[in-house]
DNA sequence: CTCTATGTTTAATT
DNA sequence: GAATTAAACATAGA
């Protein structure tokens, strides 16, 4: 669930579950998904705190409580945060679980997540993984000349910067993948080789891409336009998309339309 | 059995 | 030193 877009439905899931609630309770004893990694001590940093708000910068979550303390919370590839009833049994790969109750009502939240990518951190003041974060393109939008900016100011592969947490917040291989081939942009150019009117093509790109999973989403796949479909025929000119490892991720693109920039 | 996976960090190699 | 690549983390599914 792990995406910009997958990451803002959940958090509005646990704005509207949680919000202006009291934690009355905290189950929760994953060694290697909490932090501070003792249970006892993540458990008693949130006990009794009530919910302020939930905020999102690029994929990661912070719920915000009273005594400014934060929740803050990565689903990795396969976290989600679900309601449950109270009584109902853990689920294999519950890792996290928080009773709260409000005006006398009582909710439950957990978190799932099957391959512990995640992580659950509890802290006085905000952590580093979310004060280094870059823009994030849907609260705070794009912009065609700070992208050109930031673009010329990097030698590494434009792919890479668009997926770098600390440039775009939020961006991962499914909306970099599918935001390059709109662009008609060869995912291994340079990003300093690109000029004005590409960082123009990608922003526009990267929106058309992100507005597409939001009308889409929970839709499964069919909304990938190359993205997993390497050797199929692409979707503009009809040759086969190749696939090709990049900064260590899988990309597919295609080589015809998509013009590498030197 | 092998290979791959929406993420990120760290070690190893060039 | 910089840049690229591999490995590591855990688990499920094709």
């Amino acid at each position: 669930v792990p995406e910009l877009v997958d990451v803002e439905i959940v958090r509005r899931n646990l704005q509207r579950w949680m919000r202006g609630a009291r934690i009355v309770a905290v189950t929760a004893a994953d060694r290697y998904i909490l932090r501070p990694a003792s249970p006892a001590t993540f458990r008693h940093r949130l006990v009794g705190r009530t919910v302020r708000n939930v905020g999102r910068r690029g994929k990661w979550l912070r719920i915000e409580l009273d005594a400014g303390l934060g929740l803050f919370s990565h689903l990795g590839m396969t976290g989600d945060w679900l309601t449950c009833k109270t009584d109902a049994e853990p689920d294999p790969h519950e890792h996290a679980r928080l009773e709260l109750s409000r005006h006398g009502a009582t909710t439950t939240v957990r978190y799932v997540d099957p391959r512990r990518f995640g992580r659950l951190v509890a802290s006085g003041e905000d952590i580093e993984e979310w004060t280094r974060l870059g823009r994030d393109p849907l609260t705070e939008g794009l912009d065609a000349p700070w992208l050109a900016s930031s673009l010329a100011s990097m030698r590494r592969s434009v792919k890479e910067v668009l997926m770098d947490q600390t440039v775009l917040a939020g961006i991962g291989n499914i909306v970099a993948t599918e935001a390059l081939w709109r662009a008609r942009i060869d995912p291994r150019s340079r990003s300093d080789a690109l000029g004005p009117a590409d960082a123009q093509s990608l922003v526009r790109a990267l929106q058309a891409t992100i507005q597409n999973e939001i009308r889409h989403k929970g839709e499964g796949e069919g909304r990938l336009r190359i993205y997993g479909r390497a050797g199929q025929p692409c979707p503009r000119c009809t040759r086969a998309l190749t696939r090709i490892t990049l900064g260590g991720r899988t990309t597919a693109l295609c080589t015809h339309c998509q013009v590498r920039r030197r």
